[in-house]
DNA sequence: CCTTATGTTCAATATTTTTTGAACAAGCGG
DNA sequence: CCGCTTGTTCAAAAAATATTGAACATAAGG
């Protein structure tokens, strides 16, 4: 029962993308599910004392079209749309990725 | 007299490029300069009739490390660290030059 | 000098984004 | 059915960004 939107590819913008690229807090998400390779549980990604925080920038990240989420029992199962980003802009987030991590970065 | 300052590429944060990236306006003047491929006044990268509008783009590009700005008499000429950027991130600006102009791009 | 052309700065607004807390939803195990 | 776990939504507050207009700075040309 897929009823959590996601954007079609080609629908994604250059803009929306590097906006939610810019906050270190989502691109440490980024980068974590970049590293797991695989889906991963919001609980996985954040500290639970913030749950709508990261409920927020999870949703930046979907509707910026970077990731998929996915229900799961009463759990949501988040992964990186890597390759479709990809091929929407060739070498973007893999530039982003090869950047340093800083020590700003934080979830 | 160079008494506009500018950060040192090595200084220069991965999430302030992607900020200053992720903002239409400031896409637009990036691209114009990629284009360019040289320095370009400040008159000849926006409307005239919003000077103040690009003089704060223009220091945000400039802070974040993207571009490099000179006085010369009475105007300043622009240009973009493309070699400086691609060191310190490597394929980033080209990654996000690559990707086509979208309609919403303006100065 | 005086004037014009380029741009900047400052302060006030307006707008957008983030953060928070309270309340809600839905699945799961007993 | 109950209570627990996971996570969302909503509205309010806080914080960060962007836009505007008035005033200023400085170089160049006459």
């Amino acid at each position: 029962m897929e009823t959590i939107p996601h954007p079609e590819i080609d629908a994604v913008q250059l803009s929306t993308v590097l906006t939610a690229l810019s906050d270190p807090t989502r691109l440490a998400i980024v980068r974590r599910l970049a590293e797991a390779g695989c889906e991963i549980a919001c609980s996985g990604l954040g500290d639970a004392a913030y749950k709508t925080k990261l409920s927020y920038h999870l949703r930046i990240l979907r509707e910026a079209g970077l990731t998929r989420t996915r229900a799961e029992g009463t759990s949501r199962l988040v992964s990186l749309r890597s390759a479709e980003i990809d091929s929407r802009f060739p070498g973007l987030l893999a530039a982003v990725l090869r950047a340093e991590r800083e020590p700003s970065d934080l979830i």
